[in-house]
DNA sequence: GCGTTACCGTAACGTACGTTACGACAGGGA
DNA sequence: TCCCTGTCGTAACGTACGTTACGGTAACGC
């Protein structure tokens, strides 16, 4: 065969674009035109290594969750203590640094493409469960004298103020700035006991 | 003139059309001829009673916002005490009825779409603020020994728990059902004392 | 009753979209 | 070297969109 190209890469540079099409122009400027514009070729070569737009769109949508995991897992792992690691794991999951803003516009981007898009629904269902998941673990190492009810029902909560924080931020930075997001997360991390809230440098 | 029909009624047929579309078929299914033909006429008519698309639009946006907002006064009012009306606002605005789930999906297309439109981004944080104002007027009428700043930074955070139980009910409405709703939010209120946790029927 | 005026359905226009077909080109195998 | 397979840019297709122009129609003022 000939000019076998590193398919891989390019997978990962048209999801990339796709991505920040996203975020800049919103999902009704999501184009494949645009995309390919962004990633420097033509829509020909969008259409050789992506079969139709929902490919493109699942493997920006996979790209997305990787990256958090990614950024989860290291703020997880960086932390000393489980009431740490929960406020880290958190607080990054919130927090409106630029990047992190043009991942809450994604975010937000591909919510509302799901409510459309059952593949897309499915995806974000699964990886919303995952990091549930993940926090209700990190609840349960804070707290192993609490019922499991108790960690699941925390850890949905603990989820959906990150994600109202998330959503919110997107559209109204002046107000949900990231002072008033670790405040709002460190006044519900309190509930957990005085474990969590113990961080050194806030 | 002739046949002065009733253009506010008309109005409020198609943005109650739009909004039907919009939680149906989501963002990119909102097309004027979608939205002519659930309310039963063409999209020349449509054109004529709003200028644009963006029109239709705006007005839609303004229809969900007072809604929600008469629904919150009604809620607000048939409190006893200012701890339940707390309670009562921040649990409808986040309840999960069929008809509150469909808004839900309204709301976050709508705020995809603020994104990508300045005016209707202006709109949303306009709304978002005023909700958030009604909240801190509620926490301090709960907490009148608080700083304004604590109640402030407790408005925002309660505002951003709702939000995020809103958008996430209408992805997967297994995982955060009403129940689930219902106890985040009183695990919130929580935090300003059992006068704010004093409901009775639950 | 008739002219006028506002209303609204019909039909078309230009544009941009996702997608497809085709041709040029470049790298291995014989 | 020649062929052959895979790669990707070009160009077009059909569709659906927002929007506009136009004509028929029904109600008021006189």
């Amino acid at each position: 065969m000939a000019s076998r190209r590193d398919r891989v890469d390019q997978r990962l540079r048209l999801s990339a674009a796709t991505w920040s099409v996203l975020a800049e122009r919103g999902l009704p400027g999501l184009t494949l035109r645009a995309v390919a514009e962004r990633a420097g070729c033509t829509t020909g070569m969008v259409l050789h290594t992506f079969a139709d737009k929902q490919a493109l769109l699942v493997h920006a949508r996979e790209l997305l969750h990787q990256r958090t995991g990614q950024r989860a897992d290291a703020a997880q792992a960086a932390a000393e203590t489980p009431g740490m690691a929960l406020r880290a794991v958190l607080l990054q999951a919130a927090a409106p640094t630029a990047e992190r803003q043009e991942e809450a516009r994604v975010w937000v981007g591909f919510l509302a493409a799901a409510l459309a898009d059952p593949v897309l629904a499915e995806l974000h269902r699964n990886y919303n469960r995952r990091f549930v998941d993940r926090v209700r673990g990190l609840v349960a190492a804070v707290r192993p004298d609490w019922p499991a009810a108790d960690c699941s029902s925390t850890a949905t909560g603990l989820v959906a103020l990150v994600e109202g924080l998330n959503t919110l931020t997107a559209i109204d930075p002046a107000t949900y700035s990231r002072a008033a997001q670790r405040v709002a997360l460190d006044a519900a991390l309190a509930r957990l006991g005085p474990a969590a809230a113990d961080h050194p440098s806030g």
